[in-house]
DNA sequence: AATTGTCTTATTGTCGACAATATTACGAAT
DNA sequence: ATTCGTAATATTGTCGACAATAAGACAATT
């Protein structure tokens, strides 16, 4: 009888929750889980979740999975429609502009922030992840440090207001960016990685303290990878409509 | 027997949860009816938040309940301790500080796109609004009114992004503002209401098409109400302390 | 054959009860 | 009197079952 599938190791950790010395709760990790679930591909953007089998698979009972994907809801991963179950979230492309332009208000200040206030270990951990991410060939994982490296960053700047915030945009962000790579992969085409330059010129900007600098190559880095994949969302549902008639 | 005593009309409008034409839930009732019960003061920050007695009072199932509360968790109006129950969130000032800071950054992008997008209608609409707000005198309604005309710009500015963004981050403070009129009024303070001549300014540079004034307009009233509230917080905070010892 | 109404079934919404844990009260030892 | 350990209690964490609803199958009617 195979038994949690999709209770595996956590990618990128989960948002600010202030957890106290306690044992991890059963919601947690369920959360946990679901939330690696869509942020590593398995469940992917548009995909039905059913309780039933979910809950079985997890081992856990419905009113705890339910809990999870509450949260999950709230941030931004998840849809709800009453009496017609829960999908994983599918952004429009307007939808992709609207939170690549809040991320940016908001990042922009992060990584100001974090010019000011880095730390020399810190210098050297961030420039170790950029390395690490320049040699990572699966676009997968290579996806992941990404958000790993952002999320250093937010830390780094000690807004955890923003952080938490960021945190919520990037979530679904990120999980769109996994479904247009496995349909580029079906679709037979070319699989296009991070654009990784910008990564090492915005790092060297904040371990350097050239806010100004930083903030820009933060932007431009958005923008250009986010304008990429904002366009090839939109052929695919120009395909699909057109698959329609 | 006295049933659900919560259940009143709502003041401030739930984030945007686009609801389909099915129903309202159980679960959304008893999630609007316990925002509205934070947000109109009648449960205080710090409050400890029981299940068993409020379910009972609302006349719903704990399991229901507990997933209107992880909601309101995420909009950071309740705190979740495993095993110890939730609090009605309470703010120190860093973390004011931080509300506010995050807040400035996306309500000047929304008030400027306000500025580029409003109708006539909605101009003529926001004067009463304002107007409405200057004849309040019940400090309470004057917070909610001044709640909802924000919510109403930000509604204006199309960005729905922003808008829940900003929903999230002023509940909490909003929450906060309440608990320090009910503790002046319980220490025989003034009840010191808002700034009231900035709105007048912001509105007319919203309608007037003048977004330099207008964002110039909100960081002025954001910061000098908040930072108002900010020191009355700390006061407290040390008041407390003091008590103690 | 197409359409419409009904019935079945799959899935979600809600509930009450039991298990696990923290808090409190209380008594014994120092 | 104080402190520490232990038991009682209150509260939360988790579960399985029942009710309500939507989606799909199927037959009767035109």
């Amino acid at each position: 009888m195979p038994k949690p599938a999709l209770l595996l190791p956590v990618p990128a950790s989960p948002p600010g929750r202030v957890q106290r010395v306690t044992k991890e709760s059963t919601r947690d990790k369920v959360y946990t889980s679901l939330r690696n679930a869509i942020l590593s591909g398995r469940l992917r953007c548009g995909e039905r979740v059913k309780e039933i089998p979910l809950a079985e698979e997890l081992g856990v009972s419905r009113a705890i999975l339910r809990e999870a994907m509450q949260q999950l809801v709230h941030e931004g991963l998840l849809e709800f429609n009453s009496y017609r179950g829960a999908r994983v979230i599918e952004l429009r492309p307007e939808q992709i502009d609207e939170i690549v332009e809040a991320r940016i208000l908001l990042e922009s200040r992060a990584v100001r922030l974090a010019t000011e206030r880095i730390h020399n270990a810190q210098r050297e951990e961030l420039n170790a992840f950029e390395k690490q991410l320049q040699r990572e060939k699966d676009p997968l994982r290579a996806g992941q440090s990404d958000f790993r490296l952002h999320q250093r960053i937010w830390q780094i700047s000690g807004h955890a207001t923003i952080e938490k915030l960021l945190i919520q945009l990037t979530s679904p962000l990120f999980a769109m960016s996994l479904l247009m790579r496995s349909k580029e992969t079906r679709d037979h085409h070319a699989s296009s990685p991070l654009p990784r330059g910008t990564h090492k010129r915005l790092i060297e900007a904040i371990c350097q303290g050239t806010p100004n600098d930083a903030t820009n190559e933060l932007e431009a880095h958005l923008t250009e990878n986010w304008t990429a994949i904002r366009r090839r969302v939109a052929e695919f549902i120009a395909r699909e409509e057109a698959e329609k008639l």
